[in-house]
Order: C-alpha cells, then sequence, then structure tokens
DNA sequence: CTGAAAGCGCTTACAG
DNA sequence: CTGAAAGCGCTTACAG
C-alpha cells in the first residue's frame, strides 16, 4: 500500500499512516529492490570529483535524473587506481543492481566500456570516445577547437604555437592539440607545435619548460598561444608575469575548459563545456538504450561548446619592423 | 561461502568458484545489506559537488573510507532545494539503512543534524556548527584567521580592510569576517570593515560595489585587504586591475580557502582548509560514534590550515607624506 | 476491500 | 564437511 499503486479503505489508510508516522517507520530500500523486478536506477562511474569538470558533471546527472524517473547510484574512483579500481567500480554497480551505466571517467579504457555495453546497457559520458561503435554522449572537441580557431584569426593573428601534450599524458589534451593545429591551419594561419619539455640547457626546475614559450614570444615567433586546457593557459600566464612578457599586450593566449571557479575574474578566453547539457542528454539516451536493450548501441552524439570572450585574447603586438 | 568465512573442502570450493565465473555471477547488494545485520555504510549527505571544497571532500571521504572497513554511500542535494532537500537526501540515506550519517552539506541547518542525531549516529563535517552539543568535524576558522592576521601583521600592514559578508546570506563568510577583524585587532591592526554594497551615487551595475574598495586602497585607507573565500578576493582583483590599482604594489589582499585550481599560478595567499584531514578524522570519529550510538554526543573536533604564501600579500605602500 | 502466502537473493545457524 | 531451512523486509498476485 506504501509504495501507492493501491485501492484501500480510507479507515485502513489512516490506520497504517498513522502507525507510519508514529513508529518513524522508514522503508528498506534494499527489501524494495529486492522485492521488485524493475530497476529504476542508474549507475554512474565518475573519476574523481575533485576535478571540477567531474564535479560539475556529477551535479548535472543528480539535477537531471529525477526528471527521467531515475535515481542515480554513483561509484567514485580515484585516478590512482587504475583500471582495476574502474572495473571494481563497475562491479560495486553491478551488485547495486542498476539497470545499466554512465561512464563518465576518462581514464577507463574504451576495452573497459565494449566490455560492459556487452551485458548491461552502457553509455560513455563527457569522456573521448575512440571506439564509435559504442554509445556515447559527449563534448564536441572538434567543433570546440573550431571556435578558437575562428576567434584568433578574427583577432587578426597570423603565427601561432599551439601547446602539445603526448597521448601517453592526455588523450584528450593530445587531441586538442592536434585539432587546433588542424583548425588553425585550415584558416591559413603558420602554425607552432610547441610543448613543456624542458630546455635541454636548463635546470631542470618545475615550470622550467615555460622558458622555452615564453622566449617564443618575446622574440615574435608566435602572437598567440593556445593549450589545450584552462589550466595549461593560467599556468604559461603565471610564468609570462613573472617573465614580464605581458597579455595580451605581449602574446595572446587561449585555454579550453571554461568550468575553473572564478574564471570571468581571470578574464580567460575559452571555450566553455556544456556539461550541463552532456548530462542532461546522456540521461535520456541512456533510456533509451535500456530500451533497447545491451548489445545494439544508440550511437554517438557530441555537443559544441561556447566561446568565451576573455581578456587574454587581444590583436597582435605590432612587429619589430 | 562466498562471503569468505566459511570452510569448506577443495573440491568443493573449486567447483562453486567454477561456476561463479563461467555464470558470470553478481552478488546481489540488496539482498546481501538484507539478510546481514550488520551495517558497514555511511551515508554522506553532501551539498552540490560543484562546489570544489565539497568536490574534495566527497573525493577524500571515498578514498578514506575503505582502510576503515566502511562503504560509502552518497546524497548529493542541489543548493536550491532548500531545507525540503536536505531531509529527503538524508530520508534516502535512512532507507539504504547506512548506520550512520555524515552530514556534510553546509546548507542543513543545525536543527536538522541534531534531529537526525537523535536516531542515528550522525557527525557534521567540514561546517561551521553552532550546536556545541553535537558531534563534529571541521575546519579551525578561528586558527586560520589568526594564520591569516599573523602574515597581515608581519607584512607590515597597520591599517587593514576586512570583507564583511551579512549572516543570512552566508554564516561562514560572516563568521570569517567576525575572526578576521577580532584577530587583526587583538594584533593592534586597525580595522576597517568594508563590504561590497553598491555605492549609493553607482550605477547599480554588477561588481559595481568593488568601487568603494578599490577607492579606499586608492586612497590609502587601508593597505591591505582580507577576505572571507579566495573568489572574493579574485573579483577584488578582477576589479582592481581594471581600475589600474596593482596588487600588492598598491594594496595587498589575502583570502581562505586554498582549493580553486590553478591557486599557485594564481600567486594568492590564502589558508589551505585541511579538507583531507577533516574526511579522515570524520570517518574515525564516526566509527566511535557508532560505537557509542546515537544521543551521547562524542564531541566537535577543529583542524587548522596551513597558510599559503602568495604574491598578492606585500609590504604595505609608502605613505602619501 | 482485506489478509495471508509466496518469492526476491542472500546469510546464518542448525541438523545431518 | 555438507545440505536444507529459516529469515532479512519488502511487493505482488491470489484467495477469502
Amino acid at each position: 500500500m506504501l509504495a501507492g499503486h493501491d485501492v484501500v479503505s480510507g479507515s485502513t489508510r489512516e490506520r497504517v499512516l498513522h502507525a507510519v508516522e508514529t513508529l518513524g517507520y522508514v522503508p528498506n530500500a534494499n527489501a524494495q529492490s529486492l522485492a521488485q523486478p524493475r530497476a529504476n536506477a542508474v549507475g554512474v562511474l565518475l573519476r574523481d570529483p575533485r576535478n571540477p569538470v567531474y564535479g560539475l558533471l556529477h551535479a548535472s546527472l543528480q539535477e537531471a535524473a529525477p526528471a527521467l524517473g531515475l535515481e542515480v547510484v554513483a561509484a567514485t574512483v580515484s585516478q590512482q587506481g587504475g583500471v582495476e579500481a574502474e572495473r571494481e567500480g563497475i562491479q560495486r554497480l553491478r551488485r547495486h543492481r542498476v539497470s545499466g551505466i554512465l561512464i563518465a571517467s576518462g581514464s577507463a579504457p574504451s576495452s573497459l566500456v565494449a566490455e560492459t555495453a556487452a551485458t548491461l546497457p552502457t553509455v560513455a559520458v563527457g569522456r573521448v570516445e575512440t571506439d564509435p561503435t559504442l554509445t556515447a554522449v559527449s563534448y564536441d572537441e572538434r567543433a570546440n577547437c573550431e571556435l578558437i580557431a575562428d576567434a584568433v584569426v578574427a583577432a587578426g593573428h597570423r603565427r601561432v604555437g599551439v601547446f602539445r601534450v603526448p597521448v601517453r599524458f592526455s588523450y584528450m589534451e593530445n587531441l586538442r592539440g592536434e585539432l587546433l593545429a588542424s583548425g588553425l591551419r585550415a584558416r591559413g594561419v603558420e602554425v607552432m607545435d610547441v610543448d613543456d619539455a624542458p630546455d635541454p640547457a636548463g635546470s631542470g626546475a618545475a615550470g622550467e619548460g615555460m622558458g622555452r614559450l615564453i622566449d617564443m614570444a618575446r622574440r615574435g615567433e608566435v602572437t598567440c598561444l593556445c593549450f589545450p586546457t584552462d589550466l595549461r593557459m593560467l599556468a604559461f600566464m603565471d610564468a609570462a608575469g613573472k617573465a614580464g612578457v605581458r597579455v595580451p599586450e605581449d602574446v595572446s593566449v587561449t585555454g579550453i575548459d571554461g568550468i575553473m571557479q572564478g574564471r570571468d575574474y581571470l578574464g580567460l578566453t575559452t571555450v566553455r563545456l556544456p556539461v550541463e547539457d552532456v548530462a542532461r542528454r546522456a540521461l535520456e539516451v541512456f533510456a533509451e538504450q535500456v530500451a533497447r536493450g545491451p548489445g545494439v548501441a544508440v550511437g554517438s552524439e557530441l555537443l559544441p561548446g561556447k566561446l568565451v570572450r576573455g581578456r587574454t585574447l587581444g590583436a597582435p603586438p605590432m612587429g619589430p619592423g
């Protein structure tokens, strides 16, 4: 009766509800889900919630779930544990008899996603998914990089440095570097690949690698630097400030991300990832994947972000001539 | 047998484990916790995980829990829902038959904590707890403010502005303002209370209120401004930069928090909250509270943070005379 | 409209 | 050492 799908006489209802009130009865969710055949729980495998992007994704999923009649069960895996930790997280969700799983951890390999998708409705969320046969809802990295490229070109830059990160370090950052470079080249910009490998002649101190970038800016080899994340952009700005190189007077910079607290106060030029939309859409796609059952993927969907015009992107400085 | 507390012959064990393997058996956590009398789950009521401090607290709790044999069950409440959402979150945790609850939401009123503590082992975590009879593990706001006050005085400041936030807006920020002001006064500093109330003559535009603070700095009425959070400090720095007031040459600034991504790159002077320690300690205290049962509180515990020396705190500028 | 029974998948004593 | 039984708290048909 307490579930509500029941026809009961008024007096009985009253008696029961009164007892519920006085005795402080709380239904046992474990017993409920044991007895009920249908499960309305989505398992969410989340990476370390200290990363603001994952934190926001988590919050957005929680907020969007009730509207679809879903309860979110989250399993958080620390970035330490490696694939084993991810697998264990999925196992934990399985134990709780979720009706399917949202994999929102960028560090889980595609093979693990595929493995999970074989037996349980599964959607990869907010991660660069390399396997196109999987169901996924994520950020449109290409579109985002093109937004940056357009803005950089519109500001007048013709010699631009793109900060590259090795693929073994971060698949996502590597991809963005790739797409920024190709996007800029397609717009007729001369692109120089740069990284933060320490200067061979340098002391090896932390942040040392930034020295090369600063020198390039100072010599006017590039008039703008594009970074794959806001945090890297910030690291450069810090080093530049200490070296007396001004942003954007001496060199312009851009990032991607836009989630960082205080972003607006910092005046960063970046692309804000559509985290909330990705969360909402992921749950909708999930519902469809549940309807289809595991095995047949719904397909991949990519959502573009929005350009944030900050103060870090300005006109190129006058040439030395 | 699968639970492991059992003496079984080798051959039987082998047979069973083989079946487990082939059939892809996954134990049903709901059935397990129904059958087992003992619960080893901690319920955690978390505020909006998009706030980096709560995100880090969440991650730290998740990481520390296994060592104490606890499984974290999190209920996330959005900041919108008000007390009703918090109460509902607690109810959800109750349903899942947690052995007790960690209330890590700063917005839950003490009365709700007390109400919960009456029937279930409860620990308030990382929040300013006004009711001293409750069990709580949190940040030592007084000690943190004294760290700031010491640093400000040591840097040579004698006229300092303290940014005040009305209590109805944020209890925590209000408290920090209070403690910063009293700490500085106790060290012989002349303290001026300031807030971001819009200039009565102003246009009412966003950030307008910062104008007053900037004028005070420009006129030399204060040589340093202390903010209750890093974000507010950042907001001021943004406005100051636009107004041509330099930090720290014209005015020094400090914050409290230290969690923000990229903090080091920004050179902020602040106090880093001991989030990880609070999480760990909260779980230990929780275990003790569970041993005692609800009703008798373990008591309150406050952990101090660490001063982060950044570039935003410098010597006071030379006087106009 | 009401009440008693069966069953969800486990664990834990308790006979064999 | 093994197997069958009882029970955790619910929900869902199914008799009264």
